[in-house]
RNA sequence: GUGAGCGUAGCUCAGCUGGUAGAGCGCUGGACUGUGGAUCCAGUCGUCGGGGGUUCAAGUCCCCUCGCUCACCCCA
């Protein structure tokens, strides 16, 4: 029996590696243009680490891949980046050397969940964390950066949904007032949110059963209930969206899943991508620094999905992902010629071309269509002719247009090539 | 974890109410022995996902199992 690669994991092939590797260098150049350095962090951490700041009891803490090492060490691989940047940030006593700390980092996340469309058990994330400042005005940097990185891998189609659901002072009361006003219609709601009543009452905002959104539309905004600091900063963050004519959808049902979120908080969606729409995420975590044993300082962070992303930009525009640019291709007729081919090809090389050789040595006529299947557009044929009177021919795929070239000339001529 | 649909050739799929597998594309070769893509000809193509059961007979019916896909839950 063939082996499989394991349940919701994949290969990523050459062409697609290409697209991942594109949009990490464009994420790369940007963000260091905001100041933001690359930080790597490990796979796995401590599941301690995760149980504290995703939460033990959210789907996420629940969906880990734990496992015991040797020494009977309780490990989990990383089901996202936050909390390793919280603690690395900690173990390096960063805050005793810059108020700020700007990082931004790629790599594979693990979450043992039913893979679906744009849902995969590993999948890669991009992200930013600052740590430090609780400025409204960063919160709009951050959200005019992330956009600016779509703009610039010209992904058009997307919405900006945005909320804030307070801090630790204020949410209890909005928390506390849809305990009261659900109270009474608890028994119409749907079997999963009469579970949300009791584990995370504010997930019920955003069910989307319409019996269960009938109930909600009728209860009050959190933004009611924000207190004066959190509204100010809200009204700061919409307003400064607003002078840099971000268009907004203002989602006072938007509720992230991870526990550690407080204030601003965005999605990013597209309409390519069916059920899992959402390919960015993020928002403040105020509080999480000192949740895990460090100073009271702010920070907010956003990460987006890498295989949801390529997903929408290839619905939206195949054409402009990067495509494998195909080699010259050097056939060679008549195995003692072999030796002509590899200076040929290696002079080509030197010139940095992409240089292939067809070692088969079967017929011309089969070895100019391995090239076309290769879809190649230049070849270079040698053969016995071609060595005695020390020449080559070029033949060019798409035109069938053959130049007979002497070696001495072939660097003369590979500039041709090139253009 | 829950639900639905689907697993037949390398790929896309056909195979009616059971009678021991087919098409197109691809691939290889030839027509064209040093010139690809078009055309024509020939050839290659299968443990019918796996296991068990019913039957004289199972790709087809039943059970189990694995996998894929989508949705729910949840999330990037």
């Amino acid at each position: 029996m063939m082996i499989h690669s394991p349940r919701g994991v994949e290969d990523i092939l050459p062409q697609k590696v290409l697209q991942y590797q594109w949009i990490e260098k464009e994420a790369s150049s940007l963000f260091s243009l905001y100041g933001y350095e690359e930080i790597r962090t490990p796979i796995f951490e401590k599941t301690e680490l995760f149980h504290r700041s995703v939460g033990k009891e959210t789907d996420t803490g629940k969906q880990m891949y734990t496992f015991l090492d040797k020494k009977g060490r309780t490990l989990s691989l990383r089901p996202e980046a936050t909390a390793s940047i919280v603690r690395a940030y900690l173990e390096h006593n960063i805050f005793t050397k810059s108020r700020e700390w700007r990082v931004w980092y790629a790599g594979p996340m693990f979450r043992y969940e039913r893979p679906q469309a744009a849902r995969l058990r590993e999948f890669r994330q991009i992200g930013i964390e600052v740590i430090g400042e609780g400025s409204p005005y960063l919160d709009i940097e951050v959200i005019e950066m992330a956009l600016k990185f779509f703009e610039r891998i010209q992904l058009t189609k997307l919405q900006i949904q945005l909320n804030s659901i307070g801090c630790k002072r204020c949410r209890p009361l909005y928390e506390k007032e849809l305990r009261n006003s659900l109270k009474k219609d608890l028994k119409n709601l749907c079997p999963i949110c009469q579970r949300r009543y009791q584990s995370n009452i504010l997930r019920i905002l955003d069910c989307k059963k319409e019996g269960c959104q009938s109930i909600t539309r009728k209860l009050p905004p959190v933004e009611n209930y924000l207190c004066p600091d959190c509204q100010s900063h809200f009204k700061k963050v919409k307003e400064g969206l607003r002078e840099l004519h971000i268009s907004f959808t203002l989602n006072p049902y938007l509720v992230r899943g991870l526990d550690y979120y407080t204030q601003t908080i965005f999605e990013i969606i597209s309409p390519h991508l069916g059920a899992q729409n959402t390919f960015c995420a993020g928002g403040r975590y105020n509080d999480l620094v000192e949740e895990l044993g460090g100073p009271p300082v702010p920070a907010i962070g956003f990460s987006i999905g890498e295989e949801r992303l390529l997903l929408a930009l290839r619905k939206e525009k195949e054409s402009s992902l990067p495509q494998i640019s195909p080699p010259v291709y050097i056939i060679i007729i008549g195995e003692e010629n072999y030796k002509w081919g590899y200076k040929i090809a290696n002079s080509l090389r030197s010139k940095k071309i992409k240089t292939k050789i067809n070692f088969s040595f079967k017929s011309l006529s089969s070895q100019l269509k391995e090239a076309n299947r290769e879809k190649v557009q230049w070849v270079v044929i040698i053969g016995q002719e071609e060595v005695q009177k020390k020449k080559v021919i070029f033949r060019n795929m798409d035109s069938g247009k053959q130049w007979e070239v002497l070696w001495k000339e072939i660097d003369k001529f590979s500039k041709k090539i090139g253009s």
